[in-house]
DNA sequence: CCTGCGATGTCATTGAATGACATCACACGT
DNA sequence: ACGTGTGATGTCATTCAATGACATCGCAGG
């Protein structure tokens, strides 16, 4: 480590946070955040690519995790219950994480840019899952149908988690969510 | 209309789209689009917000297309049922416009930037279909796994139609994503 | 003929992002 | 203990996206 302060990128995050939390996303200046962890603006540029970035770092954690559960479903399973595993394997890296990631939904929410990242990571997310289904042997049009809606699964029920006033618990909420989805196609031809 | 060349917007999406094409997104200024469109860059931002827009002006009027269709489907139609016919009705909107389709998501696959704004896209479309299905009564939570949902189908059936070497039916592929769909759930709780 | 409005041009500025090069403390081998 | 190299950072310069302020000019309508 170097003759500074150790961890930059964490300082950076946190300065990051709460300027976008205070004044906005727009209306933060990346030399802003910048100072306020104690480095140059060219530093932040070495740590994260962009002023989006900054908020996404552990995503590729969440990725793994997801990629990890869904490899270790049973060959037997159908591309859903895998689906279904990696959903129910990464609500527990949310536990007792809910008021960080409601305050980062709300700077996340309010910014169309971030949305946009955000969909990004999402979809980089489905692919991951689109890729890891066809690898299982599941049919390429059907993997690429399981991925998407499995995402759609999470975003739906991680929107509940963050929502709702009283604290659910997120692995249950997947599980309600799952059956709705369900019963979304019982119906219809 | 003024003292210059008319139609300053298609020039420049047509200026756009070319430089895209022959040097990539990233490689391409606005000047350089201004330029080859015969104004100043000042004047291309007076038409599209941002760099990116200039490919993305005719989603509202898909957006429009498809919330007609659903609003005029019977209110006895379940959740599905309406989007599929919203699904149905935007097809037509694509007849004769494959190979312009193609090259657009040629470019827009080739450059991240373009494929985060993509999916802002899709998921405006989202959540006004979201929207429009709560309005109809549908449960909110189910209205919004439909609308994923459909989005869904939407980009799968259109991305078979342009990858596919052989010309299909948009229309057709869109069936066939939907009946690939309720396979899906079929066997899993 | 005049006048207002709309579309454009011109000028200036901010801020994101990146490349090139300098610097400096710590770790490591000798 | 003494170089020495390496990695993280600082400094400087530059490009380019994006936006605000103001001027211009010609057509439409009175």
């Amino acid at each position: 480590m170097g003759r500074w302060e150790p961890d930059a990128a964490g300082r950076l995050r946190e300065a990051a946070m709460a300027l976008y939390t205070e004044q906005g996303f727009e209306r933060t200046t990346v030399a802003e955040i910048a100072d306020r962890a104690g480095v140059t603006a060219r530093t932040f540029f070495r740590h994260y690519a962009d002023k989006r970035e900054v908020l996404f770092a552990g995503s590729e954690e969440l990725s793994r995790h997801m990629l990890d559960a869904l490899a270790a479903a049973p060959p037997s399973a159908t591309p859903l219950e895998a689906v279904r595993a990696a959903l129910l394997a990464v609500a527990e890296l949310f536990d007792g994480r809910r008021d960080f990631s409601r305050r980062r939904q709300a700077v996340i929410a309010a910014t169309p840019e971030l949305r946009e990242r955000e969909l990004h990571k999402f979809a980089s997310l489905a692919t991951a899952f689109d890729e890891a289904l066809r690898e299982r042997g599941v049919a390429p049009v059907v993997a690429t149908l399981a991925a998407e809606t499995g995402v759609a699964v999470f975003r739906v029920a991680f929107e509940r988690w963050v929502t709702e006033p009283d604290e659910p618990d997120l692995a249950e909420l997947m599980r309600a969510t799952l059956a709705e989805l369900a019963g979304l196609t019982a119906s219809a031809d």
